[in-house]
DNA sequence: CAAATTCTCAATCAAATGATTGATTGGCCA
DNA sequence: TGGCCAATCAATCATTTGATTGAGAATTTG
């Protein structure tokens, strides 16, 4: 608790509306989202479920709320490292270090985000939120694919998009089902690389 | 309607909790497991809500029941074909028509399956019926990949468990999002062939 | 400081929901 | 035929749950 929160007893509306977030996150975590009670989080941000209404009218809109928090996260995270200048492979490995990151620092962001990808196919308001995220992240990996195809470091005959789509698929639901693999990311990693990119070290048959 | 449906007013037990199951899957698939009530699985069997508790007594066993009927489907799809006496390269392909069929016969399955995956994390009698599911499902790839790298037919340096992991993480992936990205299942499988087996008649450099 | 605004809470509502009870019905078999 | 059991239902219960109300405290503004 920081010397803020027990001094003051009142909080801004956006930080309120961060802790609400934060609160239904981890929920949704232990709960999943049909486990997620607007008394459950309002008792875990320490406010009265009035207050939690007061900030977020109504529970479609909180979980838009946490929709949009967990955008924000993957922006911030996707905004970090500068891809200029560098070659497809540089960028292929740059892309695999982010994913580690967020595996390793958030683990939980991807629980939150498969429940909502699962309510995206019947909720077009969490579905608008979350489906431009796997779009700009499928779409990172079809230029990557496209890009070492024309230099020739990759394997020529490639499908960009069908490679993208193996790649977020496999990552994603390496990233799913974490805690039943963990140890293995950096073999999936190194086995996506040497389906993809041609290592002239390695023979080939 | 059948013709018993109409005559006999009584089920036998066996027959009506499959009744019960087939109901729950099918408000599974349209409200998600967060929106599965009792009263509408028993609304759609057409039995009073009491009969459904009789036949099965909670809505945990409930989900227990739905998902032992995913697991019967699975076993089932999967004693069908016989593999003795085929090259990997031919199991595989036939690993990959087995899923085309069951994507495109029963694309509701996956979306039962996907919510069940999610429970499992936090239910252990959940988890205890479906994760060999997907163990079962992994292996049959990493036994074709170790096949295909000890004949010589596949890439040469393949990680099987690795690659096992993409192949089924990729496919899953794509079913989970069937809706989206529909027209390309063949892109995706041929890439997937690509990315593993060594193939004489394209240059690799 | 006083008025206006923002924020908070205790109390309460109405609807939804999983489950139970007690009685009834129909088929089976001794 | 009569007893027994599986199957069924109407009615009801006890909670849970999302949301609201009205009053009051803290904060900002003029």
């Amino acid at each position: 608790m920081t010397l803020e929160q027990i001094s003051a007893k009142r909080e801004s509306g956006g930080d309120r509306r961060l802790a609400i977030a934060a609160a239904a996150r981890a929920i949704i975590v232990e709960k999943g989202l049909e486990g997620l009670r607007t008394r459950d989080i309002a008792a875990r941000v320490g406010i009265n479920v009035a207050t939690l209404h007061y900030h977020v009218p109504s529970k479609e809109a909180l979980i838009a709320l946490v929709a949009e928090t967990l955008r924000d996260d993957f922006k911030a995270q996707a905004l970090r490292q500068d891809r200029q200048g560098k070659t497809a492979l540089q960028v292929l490995r740059l892309e695999f270090d982010d994913f580690r990151e967020i595996v390793n620092d958030m683990p939980e962001l991807n629980i939150v985000l498969t429940e909502m990808v699962e309510r995206a196919r019947r909720d077009p308001v969490i579905a608008q939120i979350i489906t431009p995220l796997y779009d700009f992240w499928r779409l990172q990996f079809v230029e990557i694919f496209r890009r070492g195809v024309e230099d020739g470091s990759f394997r020529n005959d490639i499908d960009p998009a069908a490679a993208a789509l193996i790649t977020t698929g496999a990552l994603s639901d390496y990233w799913r089902q974490w805690t039943s693999f963990r140890a293995s990311l950096d073999q999936v990693l190194a086995e996506l690389e040497r389906a993809f990119v041609l290592n002239p070290v390695s023979a080939q048959g």
